[in-house]
RNA sequence: GCCCCCAUCGUCUAGUGGCCCAGGACGCCGCCCUUUCACGGCGGUAGCACGGGUUCGAAUCCCGUUGGGGGUACCA
């Protein structure tokens, strides 16, 4: 890929906010934004914009990070691994926004308001009411504190406004889109009263600062990119190039939030017992197509390889659970008993080991699509549950032949000196001839008997993993019940 | 309200004027495999939002309508 001016090479950032739960939006633009940096040799960036101090969340930063390598990111330069435009945190580059602001001030492309936040919500109750578009009425400009004192509305704690210009460029290119235009931006605060810059003063320095190439960003941004790029244009900056992917969505097409979804948490995903590759892979499939679409299984390194943004889809995709759980399924499927094990450690029911399920584990991983359906899948094994006659006979052999069977099996099982699979089935086999008995029945009989429920694994792996003493208990008091 | 963006099966998508009376995947349904469930295999269901153009020819280009989304903060 290469870039257009030739020289500047491909640096590119994610720019999270440790607001709370890190967002499943941030895992999607570490995806487009890593995979572009790969192909392109350029470098990945992460930058915490913490310039919001009523959102704060002290644990966000950390939980982002684990987060991101968890899914297998990594980034050349950040808040925890340093690189040589640092600071990576907002909050720690205060003086370089003031000289910033200060700039724009004296060159008269800024200017101080000190209209209340009340004077500005009634404001915008005007003119909404009045059925006029919302927008700061440049009370202040022009205006010393003092004047500006004499009249209503005023506050001590001033905020600095940039003096959007009549003929401010509203249209910019964009790698995903082609020319987009946005609506003429208000007069927007880039200083707060708190002394923090806000997000489009504070992105716009650092990208900058940073040596940032190509934004890459949510759809959401579109609209504010205007007011940004006549920042760079004010401060004499190179323009960096902006791609604008789509915005993940809900069920409902809305944005996705974590009030109507689950999955718009990252640590969501974890809980459930979804495989960090197989969530890459999903996230990579929304909005977005190989070259050959019929291939959905990849892995980040198939996808960096032919990253284009003209791949990427305008349309935001509805996030789609129940085809992650299938993706994710065959993932884990496609691991070995010991990997599979050895990844739902943190899954398996109290007391329940490897060791436990070593006749078992291939036939739970065939069951399991998130690994928090392995408690469900173990149910045989963890509870000893009460079953009655009619469940015995309901699939099963009529009660007389059920009862003798159990108790035929019971004795049988009794005498075999190696309890594994192979030669219990032999033996449940022969008992089945021997008895001439209906194979279908005499197999449902046994099964409820021994799992307490009519779906289980297969028969004779949950007999060797349930062990000799177990088995025959339940062998019998299911017997008791026939009788 | 205003500004902007978008529009192929329920969902994720392929498709850049003829190869498409639209292909793949999830889901759903049926069949097969099978001692249950699951896995796997096979088959089916379902879509170019609508109306005008342009063109010999439109899912593909243009206009409008409708629908959906984003923005409209001293949040990012």
């Amino acid at each position: 890929m290469s870039n257009p001016g030739g020289e500047a090479p491909v640096r590119v950032r994610i720019a999270p906010s440790p607001t709370g739960d890190p967002h499943v939006g941030t895992a999607y633009a570490a995806l487009f934004n890593s995979a572009f940096a790969a192909r392109s040799g350029g470098s990945f960036v992460v930058r915490i914009e913490d310039t919001d101090r009523s959102r704060f969340n002290a644990g966000s930063e950390q939980q982002i990070f684990d987060t991101l390598r968890w899914l297998g990111f990594s980034w050349d330069e950040g808040p925890d691994v340093g690189g040589e435009f640092g600071p990576y945190r907002q909050s720690e580059r205060l003086p370089i926004y003031a000289e910033v602001a200060e700039k724009l001030l004296a060159a008269g492309h800024a200017y101080r308001c000190w209209c209340s936040s009340e004077r500005l919500t009634e404001l915008r109750a005007v003119q909404t009411a009045a059925k006029q578009p919302p927008g700061y009425d440049r009370l202040c400009v022009g205006k010393t504190e003092e004047e500006r004192r004499q009249l209503p509305g005023f506050t001590e704690t001033p905020v600095l406004r940039m003096l959007v210009p009549d003929d401010i460029e509203l249209s910019f290119a964009d790698l995903v889109r082609g020319t987009l235009h946005c609506p003429r931006p208000d007069d927007q605060v880039l200083m707060k009263s708190d002394g923090y810059p806000t997000y489009h003063l504070a992105a716009v320095v650092d990208d900058h600062l940073m040596g940032i190439s190509h934004i890459i960003r949510g759809e959401e941004w579109v609209s504010s990119t205007a007011k940004q790029l006549q920042l760079f244009r004010w401060l004499g900056w190179q323009l960096p190039q902006y791609a604008h992917f789509p915005l993940l969505r809900n069920t409902d097409k809305s944005k996705i939030s974590k009030r109507k979804n689950p999955a718009a948490r990252l640590l969501w995903f974890k809980e459930e017992g979804f495989l960090p590759e197989a969530l890459v892979n999903f996230l990579a499939l929304l909005g977005y197509s190989m070259p050959d679409d019929e291939v959905e299984m990849f892995d980040f390194a198939a996808f960096t390889e032919g990253f284009s943004f003209d791949r990427i889809n305008p349309v935001g995709p509805v996030f789609d659970v129940d085809k992650l759980s299938w993706l994710n399924g065959r993932y884990v499927r496609a691991l070995s008993d010991a990997e599979f094990l050895e990844r739902a450690a943190d899954f398996l029911p109290a007391g329940v080991t490897a060791a436990d399920l070593r006749w078992v584990t291939g036939a739970l991983k065939e069951r399991t699509k998130r690994l928090s359906d392995i408690p469900g899948e173990l149910l045989w094994l963890t509870e000893d549950t009460e079953v009655t006659a009619e469940q015995l006979t309901a699939k099963g052999l009529p009660a007389p032949e059920a009862a003798a069977a159990l108790a035929g099996v019971a004795e049988l099982l009794t005498g075999i000196e190696v309890f594994e699979p192979a030669p219990i089935d032999a033996a449940v086999q022969a008992y089945c001839a021997e008895h001439d008995l209906h194979r279908r029945r005499f197999f449902m009989t046994l099964r409820v008997a021994i799992a307490g429920r009519p779906v289980s694994p297969p028969l004779h792996e949950m007999i060797a993993a349930l062990g000799k003493d177990r088995t025959i208990d339940r062998l019998r008091r299911a017997a008791e019940q026939l009788s």
